[in-house]
DNA sequence: CTGTTAGCGCCTTCAA
DNA sequence: TTGAAGGCGCTAACAG
């Protein structure tokens, strides 16, 4: 193996020996060019180029107490719905000098905890966490952290610091209301996985229809195995078992729906004549089954772009006055799977 | 906002001072106990506890020249392939004392030069980097990187250090040879994106068929967009204006046959009957679909775990024989959409 | 605008 | 097995 060439690193001294100035004047005139007269910050970068120097980051985090390593802490990376956010937080962290480390802790607050414990030791330049239920220690942690902080894809009058997210609530709501609208009037509500956010969703579906007064809790079926395709199908095998008169399904997410959506497709059910199925997340495949799926729309792209863009300013501007929370909306898509009248 | 609260950190020295020892020996005592008195070893333990040290990441690996952080180069954070991937690294790097860096390079040749060298310059444990297909720039970075790196997702003759991946060419060959096994005798291709990977299936692809005299150039349909369901149901449309007597389709993935396999179903096509489909990966969906999706499992999973683990080896021990490349194997899962027979 | 002086917290090397 | 000395490369705080 011809690897291990271990090579030298060029430093600062010796762009500033080259460039015939101090190191600290080069050091500036990488950091705050406009500190730097235009003859000097020529002739630096030259060198700069000449030489082939690039900043050491660990002499940097060490001297400022500073890096710029923003911490992500999602609970899955397999759930689209995260790979989304990602995707829009790498969007925006490109080309911005920072970077991102990502935590996955599984649904597991105490997991939560501990790498937490990890990123802070790292003295990170922020942190994006996932959700608003964090427990108190993790709670405690954050509030004193020494970094700003993003909370992301659920909303509260509580924030730790900065946030960014929607309501689920309100689009479980807003997906009920529209199956009650079309006709259907035997609700069933089919639940993977039964995070927090799902738990507001449920809440949402259960005002909803208590409201309307068309709740009926035996066609509540949930469970806390993961989200997927074939989990919707099961779950409303296990429903229409349970409460074969059951005419509509508010799902979870669309994995779930599509699930759902197959198992009708199997019975010879009818949807939407039969069966209505409103989603969640509207995820792409969800325009393109037969029917299409009624979903509700979330902005996780958006929710990571703007994570991400309300951390880089935070950073740079660590006075300026910032929005503390905001809150996305949700848009209710509505399709072929739950057209009855 | 009651943020900023600026916390000391508790150093080397001040563990030491509490230990009535010198701060090397905390160091030895974390970094390598057998070298430390178990006497002092334990005093020094319980002024850690004490005082709640933590170490200095960036003091650390400034005085070490090594950091704990290994770069991970993907090309895409919303193809549910690297997100398995992904899943599998994080199961292995999960308390390994590793931290993973992820840089997202959109299928870009130059800006996968470009992050290589933004992760080179801190000083990484260790590298993976998806493909086999690097340019020449990238290759020689790569090849003098002072540390581990991987390759994966691919196979190839000449790995640049570790590799880790599977054969898309057999895959596709395998997945092709069952069609033509079934009896179908009209076979198109449908690919999205046509990265490396893709190529290489096609490649697969088109040597089984002309092997079996059933090549038919006009049924290959490819675009450069990336894949997706509704993707898949517009290259089965195109497909099928260019050649209508198409019998079968090798889809590139399973999002492609997913939306080939829905596109059919509007066009009162019977799959398997009049339209045989294979896609490739085997994602979870394709089992649940009505008739079930044939495809080609491939070890992604796998792959993450594996590569993490080679990587975290080759850390460890630098010294010791490392396996250069792993090639795991693909398999074909036969399901409705392809029985003929 | 530019430079000097002192570390940041840890690890390497050498000596005991 | 333990310690002392010095430095990794950079930046903060001050001077000029």
């Amino acid at each position: 193996m011809e690897k291990n060439i271990k090579y030298k690193r060029v430093t600062l001294n010796e762009v500033a020996a080259e460039a015939g100035v101090s190191a600290i004047t080069v050091s500036r005139t990488i950091r705050s060019p406009d500190m730097v007269s235009a003859g000097v910050r020529k002739k630096v970068k030259a060198a700069i180029e000449l030489l082939g120097y690039v900043p050491d980051q660990a002499a940097s985090a060490l001297a400022s107490e500073r890096t710029n390593v923003v911490g992500l802490l999602v609970p899955s990376l397999t759930n689209s719905v995260f790979s989304d956010v990602l995707r829009g937080v790498y969007d925006v962290v490109d080309g911005s000098g920072l970077s991102v480390q990502i935590g996955n802790f599984r649904y597991s607050p105490s997991k939560e905890e501990n790498l937490l414990r990890t990123f802070l030791r790292q003295r990170p330049a922020g942190l994006i966490v996932a959700g608003i239920d964090q427990t108190e220690a993790a709670r405690a942690l954050l509030k004193t952290a020494p970094c700003p902080v993003v909370q992301i894809m659920d909303v509260s009058d509580s924030p730790i610091d900065l946030m960014i997210g929607f309501s689920h609530y309100d689009g479980a709501v807003e997906g009920t209301r529209h199956l009650i609208d079309e006709g259907y009037k035997r609700l069933g509500f089919l639940g993977a996985r039964m995070d927090p956010r799902s738990q507001a969703r449920l809440a949402g579906f259960t005002a909803e229809a208590q409201g309307r007064g068309v709740y009926d809790s035996s066609r509540i079926i949930t469970t806390t195995h993961p989200s997927s395709v074939g989990m919707g199908g099961q779950l409303l095998s296990d429903l229409l078992a349970q409460a074969p008169d059951t005419d509509a399904v508010f799902c979870n997410n669309d994995d779930l729906a599509a699930g759902a959506l197959f198992e009708a497709e199997r019975r010879r059910i009818n949807v939407p004549k039969d069966l209505g199925i409103c989603g969640f997340n509207d995820l792409e495949m969800s325009r393109h089954l037969n029917p299409s799926i009624t979903s509700v729309a979330t902005p996780r792209y958006e929710v990571g772009t703007g994570a991400m863009a309300l951390l880089r300013d935070a950073i740079a501007d660590r006075a300026a006055i910032r929005t503390p929370h905001i809150r996305l909306g949700v848009e209710l898509i509505k399709r072929g799977s739950t057209k009855r009248r």
